[in-house]
DNA sequence: CGACTCATCCGCCATC
DNA sequence: CAGATGGCGGATGAGT
């Protein structure tokens, strides 16, 4: 897909894939960038919405939706955007897995976001190679799919043939930045104005530059103390001091935490630091004891371990293979 | 690599 | 009664 000095006016075909149960928010975010009209009220896209399963596609809250399009319509599309998915822990229907890599084999660029990442993994289009994928869900990810290099701190990523992205905030800036691609910025403003959301967002921006104040219930309560986390990553973390940031009993907070992350509490920060060591090994070339310290491992030899525990790699094996200075 | 130490964490169960 | 809570203890696993 080139995008040369000469502004090209044709619409670019862009397919919207919808699973039943799939959370309709990020749904709507490609909807509507790639739906509205640029300065001169001229169609920037050509859009299809396409029904990735056959049935009644139904939203939460029982809503159901009627998707014009099949599988056979990603054969015509320059992009295919995968928004959402109902459950990580089930493999999408082989056709529109199938459809995807057809679509890409064929020059086609694969958008993801969220939980789409997991559709876009489960193709094998980004087995080793990086996803961005929400840091909720990216140690579900990783573990899920060994071979992909889950980054779980960026906003998005432009990876050429393949764009993923984060949350439902990152979705939107990564649209903005495919209009961009494909047309010029100016019309990425505009459509960024008539939207009346805020300027856009480098994909490189960390998913969470500020942590919202408290609300009461457990789950919120254990959302703002993983947000913590995250922003105390660099430092030495014990589950009792975790506990009691969420006004928990110790049993409780492991309880709740083993379900709403699906792993314990230590496991899930021991992939976040994996995660924040494998951005500074692919953007740095500091020395690997330097990494341990700043992603907030205790040594260089914890480091080597957990890495490889988690990825099946050896610290510098992943910067020889992703790694930015060569 | 193995031995030692210590935090973790999940089943069990009484309690709220 | 149904569901959530939290203390106990032993298996597990990470760090030294």
């Amino acid at each position: 897909m080139s995008v040369g000095s000469q502004v090209n006016r044709e619409p670019v075909t862009v397919a919207v894939v919808y699973f039943d149960r799939a959370p309709m928010f990020e749904t709507a975010v490609p909807l509507n960038v790639f739906g509205t009209p640029d300065a001169t009220g001229m169609p920037v896209f050509d859009l299809f919405v396409v029904a990735g399963e056959q049935g009644t596609l139904t939203t939460s809250g029982g809503l159901v939706v009627e998707a014009p399009f099949g599988l056979d319509a990603l054969a015509d599309a320059s992009i295919v955007v995968l928004p959402s998915w109902r459950d990580p822990a089930e493999r999408p229907p082989e056709p529109a897995l199938a459809a995807i890599r057809a679509a890409h084999a064929h020059g086609a660029t694969i958008v993801s976001f969220c939980l789409g990442g997991f559709v876009l993994a489960a193709t094998g289009i980004v087995d080793g190679r990086r996803a961005v994928m929400h840091w909720f869900h990216a140690p579900t990810l990783a573990a899920m799919y060994p071979k992909v290099s889950v980054d779980g701190d960026a906003l998005f990523a432009d990876d050429g043939d393949v764009v993923t992205a984060g949350g439902t905030g990152a979705a939107l800036d990564a649209c903005l930045h495919l209009v961009e691609r494909v047309r010029d910025r100016h019309t990425a403003t505009a459509i960024a104005r008539r939207m009346l959301t805020a300027p856009r967002r480098a994909g490189t921006r960390p998913q969470l530059l500020y942590t919202a104040p408290s609300s009461t219930g457990s789950s919120a309560r254990l959302s703002d103390v993983m947000a913590f986390a995250m922003d105390h990553i660099t430092e030495p973390l014990g589950i009792d001091e975790l506990a009691q940031r969420a006004r928990m009993s110790r049993r409780s907070f492991d309880r709740h935490f083993r379900d709403i992350a699906g792993m314990s509490a230590t496991r899930w920060l021991s992939w976040q630091r994996v995660f924040r060591a494998q951005q500074l090994l692919r953007d740095s070339g500091e020395p690997i004891e330097d990494i341990a310290h700043r992603a907030g491992f205790a040594s260089g030899l914890s480091l080597r371990r957990q890495f490889h525990r988690h990825l099946g790699v050896s610290p510098q094996d992943y910067r020889l293979r992703y790694g930015r200075t060569a």
